[in-house]
DNA sequence: AACAGGCAACTACAAATGTAGTGATCATGG
DNA sequence: CCATGATCACTACATTTGTAGTTGCCTGTT
């Protein structure tokens, strides 16, 4: 479905660790989180199950009868909607403001700057 | 104090009608955001309550001892504390990617390009 | 066959959030 | 003086989030 479901800060990360690698089962992405997170792995697997409920991700029954999982819901999508409500939210859905916030507010290397400047000509001729 | 406090999404469009106009009585900012929130006045009363316990507003007992509410955090503070953790969540703490993600995902007028550009040459001379 | 180790399924539980309702009070217009 | 309407202070209650614990089952291991 194209609405990305809501995904809270927890789950976030549990979400990188399967968009960066999967399948896995949950002990693999407990274990891929536990330097960052020191989580139980229940905890991981509750929010597993969280996420498959919002149809974040998709188990798959692998054939010693382990589960693993995989995403549903591509990052970028879930990115440009996580995006969409932060600039709805703190800035009323305009983008110019939030561009000019990170703009200044943020250190960036001249080589970034050049690219940046690349990118928004790129987006006018679009 | 340093700590922006934590805002959650319904506080917020009760902090901005402060940001934007204080001091305010509860009703007043109940009407205020009526046209958007179509909340009871109970409900803005709660929010005003949790933002003053969290110490982003501040009250004034105004003579009638009628109360009224003010802004006890700049909004900038608060907008930038949100951009960082938005910024953690989603791009792990880069602001490159962000702007990104923002330069290609918006539609901007040529003027608006014209001036990020030149905020980003600011930005690296600073 | 009985136990140890994994993995799954359920259950737990407090804090934060969204969204009010109720009851007490107080000043005001009749 | 009394009913009204505005305020206030409490209380309510379902959801979502963060963070697990408990128990049961299956499998490979002595």
């Amino acid at each position: 479905m194209p609405t990305a479901p809501d995904i809270a800060e927890s789950e976030w990360s549990v979400m990188e660790a399967l968009w960066e690698s999967s399948p896995q089962t949950a002990s693999e992405v407990t274990k891929a989180l536990r330097p960052t997170m020191n989580w139980a792995e229940n905890t991981v697997r509750t929010l597993l199950m969280r996420l498959v409920e919002k149809g974040a991700l998709k188990t798959d029954e692998n054939a010693s009868g382990t589960r693993t999982f995989l995403p549903a819901v591509k990052r970028e999508a879930c990115v440009r909607a996580e995006g969409e409500s932060f600039m709805q939210r703190i800035f009323g859905g305009a983008a110019k403001p939030l561009l000019v916030h990170f703009a200044q507010n943020s250190k960036l290397t001249a080589e970034e700057v050049k690219e940046l400047k690349r990118l928004l000509d790129q987006n006018l001729n679009s």
